[in-house]
DNA sequence: TGTACATCAGTGAACGCGCGTTCACTGATGTAC
DNA sequence: TGTACATCAGTGAACGCGCGTTCACTGATGTAC
């Protein structure tokens, strides 16, 4: 479960890699389904260092969850990006269907993404330099979302005046989607309440 | 900020009203966005006990949580019921500002409320026994969404032909609003979005 | 080419803190006789 | 009615733990001469 790695130390100039390890480790700590040991202590204990030598890279836990979210959406959008279904429709479904199965299959990262753990507006009042970083975060995975529905619209098969608020709008219902199945495992969900969801937001006809 | 307050023992036979004066404090210390303090010691501070106090009305801090939760959903309930507008359409859109009215002026209380602190799941794996519980948790205020969305039904100002289903979308895409807002306040959201994830989740007309 | 030295990458011990939990207790309150 | 006693509601001290953070340090690596 817990695995503890012994790694030699980085050659002369090449310190900056252990920040990429750092961040690797608390990826994993975050999929591996023990998000409580995420700590500094725990993510060094994951990388295989000691606490201390965190803080020539990260000066607390919040820049490491940001660094986090930041590597968590670039795999988000990558995934996105590879559904290339030559029909946009499909397209624009298959993107959805990735998007829910990210945020199954990695809950904790996800949470992440989206500030549950770290509170992005406390964040900000903290260290109003990460605003920079916060307002492009995630947009290059919205920007696959706001495409793929212009292409439907392009074919006539969305009837959207507005790609980019709609573009919003669906991505609002996959979110509060797979939120909400997590949080009430219990709800008697409708089936075709993803489907539904996505062609009502998209204005797919 | 802190007010820890000194308090007169119960009377005997009324030892049961500590657990009502502990669910207090939890919800004043979420309120008063101070979430860091959601710790055994810290409710029992706020409640002006001390802190072995907690274990004759809990075993632990998720159940705390399970009692926090079921009084804020008891809260939205009425205050979403407050919306007594004659004409349907209305109602139910009173009913969704009232909701996320709530999601935004107790944004912690409202995190508790869908697991993003106490993770359902996991809690569920450790004490079965409380499923039942979780399985009505919300349903009350469910229902006032269900009922409003009939209504509208009834009087032919929405074509759901599935209440209950267009009910949990138009929840589900209330709550990623809700949420998203708050987690990316840096994103530029378009101003009619509110209105037009009702109008399409609710099927209106 | 050899060697002294500065620098880099990271360690290990230590600190004070707040936490959850245990334990024996206290003192007020109701009850039996 | 008075009093001994059981019970109830809650306390205070103590524990071991893991945390974040500091500090002086070590030893390998590259560089200047």
């Amino acid at each position: 479960m817990t695995t503890p790695r012994t790694r030699a130390r980085n050659k002369r100039g090449e310190g900056a890699q252990l920040r990429d390890e750092i961040v690797d480790a608390a990826m994993t700590l975050l999929e591996d389904g023990t998000p409580q040991n995420m700590t500094l202590r725990g993510i060094a204990r994951q990388a295989g260092i000691s606490a201390p030598s965190i803080y020539p890279h990260f000066p607390d836990l919040d820049s490491i969850l940001l660094a986090v979210a930041q590597r968590a959406f670039d795999i988000l959008e990558q995934e996105l990006s590879a559904a290339d279904d030559p029909d946009p429709v499909e397209r624009l479904r298959a993107i959805c269907a990735a998007y829910l199965t990210f945020a199954e299959r990695r809950p904790h990262q996800y949470r992440v993404m989206f500030g549950a753990v770290w509170d992005a507006g406390q964040a900000l009042e903290r260290a109003p330099a990460m605003a920079d970083q916060l307002a492009v975060l995630g947009m290059g995975a919205f920007e696959v979302f706001r495409r793929a529905l212009a292409d439907c619209v392009a074919v006539g098969r969305s009837t959207s005046a507005d790609p980019f608020g709609d573009a919003t709008a669906l991505w609002v219902g996959l979110h509060g989607f797979a939120q909400l199945q997590v949080a009430a495992p219990l709800f008697p969900w409708p089936p075709e309440l993803r489907d539904s969801i996505i062609d009502r937001m998209a204005l797919l006809r």
